[in-house]
Parts: C-alpha cells; structure tokens; sequence
DNA sequence: GCCAACGTTGGC
DNA sequence: GCCAACGTTGGC
C-alpha cells in the first residue's frame, strides 16, 4: 500500500466537485507530466491513499484524502480533439497519458495549510515542500502520512 | 502580478 | 546531443 498526494487547483476542480461526482468518483485526467503519468502507471494501486491537496489558491492546503480505485488505463481526454489535453502526437494503439480514477474517502474539517506543513521540521523532506517542486502527483511516506493524518 | 524553478521544444 | 528560448507551475 503507497501513499499519495495530488494536487488539484479548486478553481478547476476542488475537492467539494470531487464530492458532488457520481460515486464521488472521478477519473484524474489530463496529466501531462511523465513523472507524474509513470507513477500512475507503474506505481499506484487499487487502495492506496492520497492526500487532495488545493494548489494556486489562497490558502494552498490539504483538504482531504482520496482513495486509488482502478487500474491505470489510457487517458481518454488525449484523444479528443476538442479537449485541452488533446495530444495529436498520441495513437490509441500506443497511448501516452495514463490515469486512475479516485474516489473520495474524507473531506477533512480542518484543512492541513502547506504553511503548516513547512512550519513541521518533521516533514522537512516532503516532496512538497522542497524548492521547485511542481510535480502535481508525488509520493508520501508511510511516516508522513501519519503524522499528517494524526494516526 | 512577480518570479524562480522546471519541463519541453526545436534549431543547429 | 547541446542548449537557448519559451511555456507552465505555483507560492507569495
């Protein structure tokens, strides 16, 4: 079991749109990145937990955890040309982009402000909040998410 | 709105 | 394969 964190910016698509979702379920496309597309594919599994976490907003925090509930599979958005994340340069025979559904497990009531999270030498070391990161999907540690999670 | 940090693109 | 130019991310 991996732990998670993926960034969402609450103008596009917040935790509260996530809510409102059929099955409080959504499928996490358009992710551009090969990083970030590698560990959808390669890494993630159905079960593992992910922080939700609201970026380029007034208060950057983590708002909530989110649940891995499907294999990695071709991101269909890269095909559709009238999507912003269209790719011509993709083939369905040879897909670039992957992704995953999650589905929601809690919106927490007290949010985790990223500023807090800096504020926590224990957490010193979390992709997060290390200079340059822009990863929009990263990896957590079993330590961090428990400290995190109050567990 | 600024700007640092990255990733990608494309000429050579 | 190098690297400058450009675009994007995302905190502040």
């Amino acid at each position: 079991m991996n732990y998670w964190l993926i960034k969402s910016e609450p103008d596009a698509f917040s935790i509260d749109d996530l809510s409102n979702r059929p099955n409080q379920t959504e499928a996490w496309d358009g992710v551009r990145n090969y990083q970030a597309r590698n560990m959808m594919r390669d890494q993630m599994q159905i079960g593992d937990q992910a922080f939700f976490y609201h970026s380029s907003c007034k208060v950057p925090a983590i708002v909530g955890i989110v649940e891995v509930v499907s294999q990695a599979y071709a991101d269909p958005s890269q095909f559709d040309p009238n999507s912003k994340y269209y790719d011509a340069k993709s083939t369905k025979d040879n897909p670039r982009w992957q992704l995953v559904d999650f589905k929601l497990v809690k919106k927490f009531t007290q949010i985790i402000p990223l500023s807090s999270i800096k504020a926590d030498p224990r957490l010193n070391d979390m992709p997060l909040v290390k200079k340059g990161s822009r990863l929009s999907i990263m990896p957590i540690s079993a330590q961090h998410w428990q400290i995190l999670t109050g567990n």
